[in-house]
DNA sequence: AGTATTAGGTCAAGTAAG
DNA sequence: CTTACTTGACCTAATACT
């Protein structure tokens, strides 16, 4: 019960759903659970690595293992040592806090892993399988996350760029003319208003302020000496 | 410097229990 | 079948010895 609320705990939004809210808080602690299991995923890798260099259970014989002589030379000093070393207990008693850990590390993996149900058993090379899965997984959210992040970058770069330009004054024609249909667009530029097109309502948001900006700005400026050109912008912005 | 020994840690096979 | 335990073998790094 326990561990499952704290397995629910661990449980990310979608990365969508974390860019949309802006919260980068959530952001964070998705990056650090990828980061978590990353590391165990080197940990298990190293592991393997090493279970390679030594010839254990590997696929791949060690130097040694193809010579006989030098095989036996190591076990003679083997024996030597484990009869002079520690004692069968101690040696029993630090194999099982070796096993303790590797447990303590399972059950850590357990919580950073969603799990279909809690009731459900979780044998260690079940767990060890899903968490390969569950890696992968995070990947590639983390890559479309990344993605993502870039698209609405671009967007908020022109945005501002247009907003710069909205009051910039004598520019607006141009911009307005652009944006209608000149042909000889860059690529950028053909980019950018793709990017626009797709989001239209936040279009719509900003213009709402630029309006609203532009009162203020309009009435300021009326009152000054100078107060022609925010006017005449506001003008034909609304023919 | 090179070799032997020791200490500490890990792996894998065999076995018993749940 | 899975897990936990025991046990012997093995590895590496540190230390002692020549």
């Amino acid at each position: 019960m326990e561990l499952q609320e704290m397995m629910e705990g661990c449980q990310e939004p979608p990365v969508t759903e974390l860019l949309d809210s802006g919260d980068m808080g959530g952001l964070m602690t998705f990056l650090d659970h990828v980061q978590m299991l990353l590391e165990a995923a080197g940990h298990l890798e190293r592991l393997e690595r090493k279970k390679c260099e030594h010839g254990y259970a590997s696929t791949f014989p060690s130097p040694e293992s193809s010579d006989p002589m030098r095989l036996k030379q190591k076990r003679i000093k083997s024996k030597r040592c484990s009869g002079l070393g520690i004692s069968r207990s101690t040696h029993n008693e630090l194999e099982k806090n070796r096993r303790a850990n590797l447990r303590l590390c399972l059950e850590r993996l357990k919580d950073l892993i969603p799990l279909e149900s809690d009731s459900a058993r979780h044998t260690t090379l079940g767990l060890l399988n899903k968490a390969k899965l569950h890696i992968k997984k995070l990947e590639e959210n983390s890559r479309r996350g990344q993605h993502q992040l870039e698209v609405l970058e671009r967007e908020q770069r022109f945005l501002k760029r247009r907003l710069e330009q909205l009051q910039g004054g004598p520019e607006l024609e141009r911009v307005r003319s652009d944006s209608i249909g000149s042909t000889d667009r860059s690529d950028s530029d053909r980019e950018e208003i793709e990017v626009d097109v797709e989001s239209t309502e936040l279009l719509q948001l900003v213009s709402a302020s630029i309006s609203d900006l532009d009162d203020q700005s309009s009435r300021q400026s009326l009152a000054s000496d100078e107060g022609y050109s925010s006017a005449s912008i506001k003008l034909s912005f609304s023919s």
